[in-house]
DNA sequence: ACACTATATGCGCATAGACTCATATACTTG
DNA sequence: CAAGTATATGAGTCTATGCGCATATAGTGT
């Protein structure tokens, strides 16, 4: 376990600003993508039904949080996942949020008539 | 390792809305509060610096996220941590934190003369 | 140089949500 | 029941940001 101390505001805002990045289903979409090794904004933009300006615009926002990186290769940008802490932090909370789900199922199934 | 398949839609709104609970500084810095144990909302609102209306604010939210627990004591209300996997989360985002800040910093040491 | 493709970006609109103030609710005590 | 304390919430304002449209930039091939 690390050892937690007393965050600063500054150190706060820090985690937070981290935390909203991940915070938008497009992006999500775009991470998720991108599990399985790196891929251009085209095949992104159709991986994820989304437009091309739009796409591109969160892959900004991802590459200034450090969470992809980006390769250019001619006319294309390959982008990959930078930070793998991604794939532990997605992990944890769909864990957690099963667990909730299969939770509030139960309650269905329990207090139902 | 967890399997991760492919994400509908619908879950992955429920992941984005889990991170977006946690993309706000006050309430980072509630659940920072908490991490040592329960506490009433006052001892929340003068540990925190906020509002008494604010803190029971962002309180709700990481309620109906599941994050907290209540638990009612007379004209009290005390929360606390109900989702263990936020230590984990907190953990893992501000260790990729530190190692992207050093980076950096790493980046002025090395090319600087 | 021109046309073409891939990616990035300026701008404007619309929405979400954080904050404050005032007030409501819930409980306790006299 | 009245007064006091702890917490929750309605209404309004303000800022942030996601999206689409159009256009800019960068690179390739003729």
């Amino acid at each position: 376990m690390a050892k937690r101390g007393i965050l600063s505001e500054e150190a706060l805002e820090l985690v937070a600003h981290r935390f909203s990045v991940l915070a938008e289903p497009m992006r999500l979409k775009l991470v998720h993508a991108l599990f399985d090794g790196e891929k251009s904004v085209n095949a992104l933009v159709e991986a994820t039904g989304g437009t091309q300006a739009n796409v591109s615009r969160h892959l900004q926002t991802l590459m200034q949080a450090h969470i992809l990186s980006r390769r250019k290769e001619g006319l294309q940008v390959f982008y990959s996942i930078a930070d793998p802490s991604i794939f532990k932090l997605c992990d944890l909370v769909c864990g957690s949020l099963e667990k909730q789900l299969s939770k509030q199922a139960g309650v269905f199934n329990h207090g139902g008539r």
